[in-house]
DNA sequence: ATAGGGTTAGGG
DNA sequence: CCCTAACCCTAT
């Protein structure tokens, strides 16, 4: 397979960035394997990178709440990340307070490319993308959202599918802004966009959510013009709040944080065992003919197992800052949308479960 | 993934 | 010892 274009591989970079669902690893990983990009006209691109660091240095949740203050602080002094950041971040003088801003920041970046043009496809903007569509961006632009999609699109316009779209169009050959932009962000990969309308509401949603911020507050001036690679990402910032937590080593594909991931499935399993077939028996004439030599591994006799280390988690009393953000929470997503709350606000829930949410507003509800 | 019943730590 | 809140278990 070729290697993506770089215009593609900036899309793809721009959009999960700023997606705090993904990984740090992860995005490392991308980061690593995909061509370079240019984070200097993309003010998404460019803060997401910076909270990323703050993330890192944020979410470490085996050191204290000081430790985590000083970290994130250092990040904040980064040269080149300070200008990221609006400067009430830098003001503020204590861990959580910290936190929330962190979150607001992440919830108020600017939608990505990907996230605009697919709103100009199925979400607000569809309406005036379908209508200025002619037939031939009409045919792609049914490709890529699917039969009963484009049904509901163009039942909001008002219109039958079996109309043609060439009628409706008068006035609008030179609108190539919407259908043509969001198709160059499509075509490489409509599929993957096509795969599933649920998809679509989200996007929709995400954009809806997302209280545009009138305008980037950060200054761009002193930020690297140069493409950024894994590399230079690692010199700044996310590896040097690595350094400073510790949490990551300075290959990014090697190690993982300790938390927000599940290990790797390059990474030995200390509980994994082999086995192996027992050839004598059986004849199963799938088998190749040359008998397949199995590595000899000696079953080590397992030292018995210490049950579970850690059968109940140490208590923790919700702190203030848990219980307002949770209200909010439900108030914003809805009571019983725990993994959405949770992602919402992670570095406040960073040690809460979905069920911890759960239980802990049922809690509020029958005692308050 | 979520709801709801059950269990338990820990303060009064 | 009781009660509340945090946490666990299990069915759906």
């Amino acid at each position: 397979m070729p290697p993506l274009a770089a215009a593609d591989a900036f899309l793809v970079l721009e959009y999960l960035a700023g997606n705090r669902r993904i990984p740090q690893p992860v995005f490392s990983a991308l980061l690593a394997a995909l061509p370079p990009v240019t984070p200097h006209n993309s003010p998404r691109l460019r803060k997401g990178f910076a909270l990323r660091a703050l993330d890192l240095a944020l979410l470490d949740s085996g050191a204290e709440a000081s430790v985590l203050f000083r970290n994130a602080r250092a990040v904040l002094a980064e040269p080149d990340l300070a200008p990221c950041f609006p400067d009430h971040l830098a003001l503020c003088d204590d861990v959580d307070a910290l936190k929330r801003l962190v979150d607001a920041e992440w919830a108020s970046l600017p939608a990505s490319a990907l996230e605009a043009a697919a709103d100009r496809i199925v979400g607000a903007g569809a309406p005036h993308t379908w209508a200025n569509a002619d037939q031939d961006t009409r045919r792609k632009l049914h490709l890529l959202v699917g039969e009963s999609m484009e049904r509901e699109i163009l039942g909001k316009l008002g219109q039958d599918r079996s109309t043609d779209p060439q009628d409706d169009k008068v006035a609008n050959a030179p609108s190539t802004s919407g259908a043509n932009e969001a198709d160059r962000a499509h075509q490489d990969d409509g599929a993957h966009l096509d795969r599933g309308n649920g998809n679509a509401d989200h996007v929709q949603e995400d954009c809806a959510n997302r209280p545009q911020e009138p305008a980037e507050r950060t200054t761009d001036a002193r930020l690297p013009e140069k493409p950024v690679t894994s590399a230079t990402i690692k010199g700044k910032g996310i590896a040097t709040s690595s350094h400073v937590t510790g949490q990551f080593a300075p290959d990014n594909n090697k190690s993982h944080p300790v938390k927000c991931s599940k290990p790797s499935l390059m990474e030995r399993n200390p509980t994994a065992c082999a086995y192996e077939w027992d050839e004598s028996g059986d004849s199963d004439n799938e088998r190749p003919p040359r008998k397949r030599q199995l590595p000899t591994y000696e079953r080590k006799p397992r030292p018995p197992r210490p049950p579970p280390p850690f059968p109940h988690r140490t208590r923790k009393k919700w702190t203030d800052l848990e219980e307002k953000t949770l209200i909010e929470g439900v108030e914003k997503y809805g009571k019983g949308n725990w993994t959405d709350i949770k992602m919402a606000y992670p570095t406040v829930f960073a040690e809460r479960s979905t069920v911890d949410l759960k239980d802990k507003v049922r809690n509020m509800e029958r005692f308050h």
